[in-house]
RNA sequence: GCACCCAUAGCUCAGCUGGAUAGAGCGCUGCCCUCCGAAGGCAGAGGCCAGAGGUUCGAAUCCUCUUGGGUGCACCA
């Protein structure tokens, strides 16, 4: 149980007290209580809005309530003080001890400081990336891989049991595009002279899956006609494009538990199930396509498809789930998907690109028909990354096929750096990525900033190693309230764990982590004007055993955040 | 035309799902350090939170409208 947690209990246990000597009427909601650090300092450390929001259901004044109130909470262990302030608030003081108490507590849960069970074992499936298997992985898949992987992470942390899903789009038309070209680098690698037409993937590195295909095949599809050929070719074709993007992913450090293809879903007959369970519903109907507004179109023609009643959540127009040449279209083997997807989970979050914003409400009014409502199912939208260098931006064709890679980033600026900058800005707002300015090595780069922080401490430990000094948690009382407010901020930890799972925005661990660096390095700069606040002390080894023990702790804070970002923590500059 | 996202200091952005006097970095101004406790430190100026209404003890945060930017809008994926 954290600290905060503690004292919410006593603050909870306070009201129960008023409630039994009747100045509280029974039954009130305290879903709005909150016990929180104030904002300022200068408050406290452990603020409670609880006279404000209770007094008007219970037809008194927060005033009146705040002062009966304070007079339980004076009553409580490690308490030093109750304060009434502003509209209501009431501001707590805590012990000292409290705090040491609450660095003990990292000590020992260590790797789990900051761990969860408010997940519940509940079954969250994250689907993130999700990029169609015909090509490499470019930057406009960074962000929503990096961003995914996190949320999974920070999901698994918060007591979840998550699966991270990676869905293959290998039944569409761009697939059969991959084919084609695939076939003509087979072609190529069989001696003859190719000319790549526009509109098939002009990529270097089908050069190698035909080459493959040539020492599988021979020449036995040279010149069949595609009916033959488009089958086996697609399939070899998607499955070396899956090795590929699979190998990107792992540079990021990312793996999925779980590929679908979708394929597959259509082979074992989930979309008509879907279709089916939708009918039956009457959510689905065959009826005409409207011309859609706002758009001239030639060569309209009004056709009868089975559409999905998406205008009754909101959409401008009913969407259909088969094309007219009988196969699914991409929402209507979505829907299968996510039907069968939510069949073995309690909850569904997806990772979209932006540019996919417009067929949100539709899909997620179609999950929750198909689920009765009972799988929580969330879309997060990631905005586009503008990539700069030096603060010019990177001019980028992906028609030419000229397009900044995966692997390129990582190859130039490591794999923790694009993790970091990928989640230094919350996901709904568009971001630059500037290569020069990512790597720089000064306190506006927090990727820099909260590494340096990590291996200050980590230098710091050597240096008192090399001197005989050992981190000792047995006489933490020497330490004072520089040393406190340090504990305080590695402190909110857990609170931020929490609150950025709930919201589905792990941007908030980056930003955390840039305040307890800032912090860190505060403190650090003491040292500089007073030689008795640095953290090794010659002659004094009990407060140099504390003060390590303080640092070792807070430098297991920063690795914690940090796992939880997937970057890893720095031991040296 | 419609839908979704965004709008906070000169710039780049936070703001803990409604809390107290709205924060950080850069830039600017003034001091300090010339240093391996290296890759700076301290202080200051700077704001009608795009605008207008509403909800309530309380709004940058929630609702409505307006303005300005981004994205998408065929049976593509």
């Amino acid at each position: 149980m954290t600290l905060f947690e503690k004292y919410a209990a006593h603050v909870d246990h306070a009201l129960d007290a008023l409630v039994a000597a009747g100045v509280l009427p029974t039954g009130l909601d305290r879903g709005q209580v909150t016990v929180e650090p104030p904002r300022d300092l200068l408050h406290g450390d452990l603020a409670t809005n609880a006279a404000m929001v209770l007094a008007k259901p219970a037809g008194t004044n927060p005033h009146a309530l705040a002062e009966a109130l304070s007079v339980e909470l004076a009553k409580v262990a490690g308490v030093t003080n109750v304060e009434l302030a502003g509209p209501g608030f009431l501001n707590l003081r805590l012990d000292a001890s409290a705090w040491l108490d609450e660095l003990r507590d990292i000590a020992s849960a260590g790797v789990d400081y900051g761990r969860s069970v408010s997940g519940k074992g509940k079954a969250v499936n994250v689907e993130y990336v999700s990029a169609n298997p015909t090509g490499p992985m470019h930057m406009g898949h960074c962000r929503g891989a990096v961003v995914g992987d996190a949320l999974a992470s920070l999901l698994e942390f918060s007591g979840y049991r998550v699966i991270r899903e990676y869905y293959i789009n290998d039944a569409g038309g761009q697939v059969d595009t991959l084919a084609r070209s695939a076939h003509l680098r087979y072609r190529e690698a069989l001696g003859q002279t190719i000319e790549i037409a526009e509109g098939l993937y002009p990529g270097d590195y089908l050069i190698p899956v035909g080459a493959r295909l040539a020492a599988e095949f021979g020449d036995r599809y040279l010149s069949a006609p595609e009916s033959e050929w488009l089958i086996p070719f697609r399939k070899a074709a998607v499955a070396d494009m899956m090795d590929m993007i699979k190998a990107d992913l792992a540079l990021l450090g990312i793996h999925h538990d779980l590929f679908s293809s979708e394929a597959e879903l259509h082979d074992a007959g989930k979309a008509d199930a879907a279709e089916a369970e939708l009918r039956a519903r009457g959510l689905i109907y065959d009826g005409e396509l409207e011309k859609p507004k706002g758009k001239e179109i030639d060569d309209w023609e009004p056709v009868t498809l089975p559409l999905f009643r998406s205008t009754q959540f909101g959409d401008d127009q009913d969407r259909p789930i088969k094309k007219s040449n009988g196969s699914w279209t991409y929402f209507g083997a979505d829907l299968a998907y996510h039907y069968q997807k939510s069949r073995n989970v309690d909850a569904m979050v997806d990772i979209w690109g932006a540019d996919h914003a417009g067929t949100v409400k539709r899909i997620k009014a179609a999950v929750n028909a198909l689920t009765d409502g009972k799988v929580q199912f969330d879309v997060k939208l990631v905005q586009m990354v503008r990539l700069l260098r030096g603060g010019e931006p990177i001019k980028m064709s992906k028609r030419s096929g000229s397009f900044v890679t995966l692997s390129e980033m990582v190859d130039e600026v490591g794999k923790d750096v694009v993790r970091f900058t990928m989640l230094t800005r919350k996901s709904d707002a568009q971001m630059d990525f500037d290569f020069a300015k990512v790597v720089e090595a000064s306190k506006d780069n927090p990727v820099f900033y909260v590494q340096y922080a990590h291996a200050r401490i980590q230098s710091t430990l050597r240096k008192a190693e090399a001197e005989g000094m050992q981190p000792d948690g047995s006489q933490l009382h020497l330490l004072g309230d520089a040393e406190l407010n340090l504990i305080k901020e590695a402190a909110n930890f857990p609170r931020i764990v929490e609150a950025a799972g709930k919201a589905g925005e792990p941007h908030r661990i980056a930003f955390y982590l840039s305040d307890l660096a800032a912090a860190f390095h505060a403190y650090w700069n003491l040292g500089n004007d007073q030689p008795d606040k640095r953290f090794i002390l010659a002659h004094n080894p009990a407060l140099t055993g504390a003060r390590l023990f303080l640092a070792t702790n807070i430098g297991q804070v920063i690795r914690n955040g940090l796992r939880l970002m997937g970057v890893e923590a720095a031991n040296s500059m």
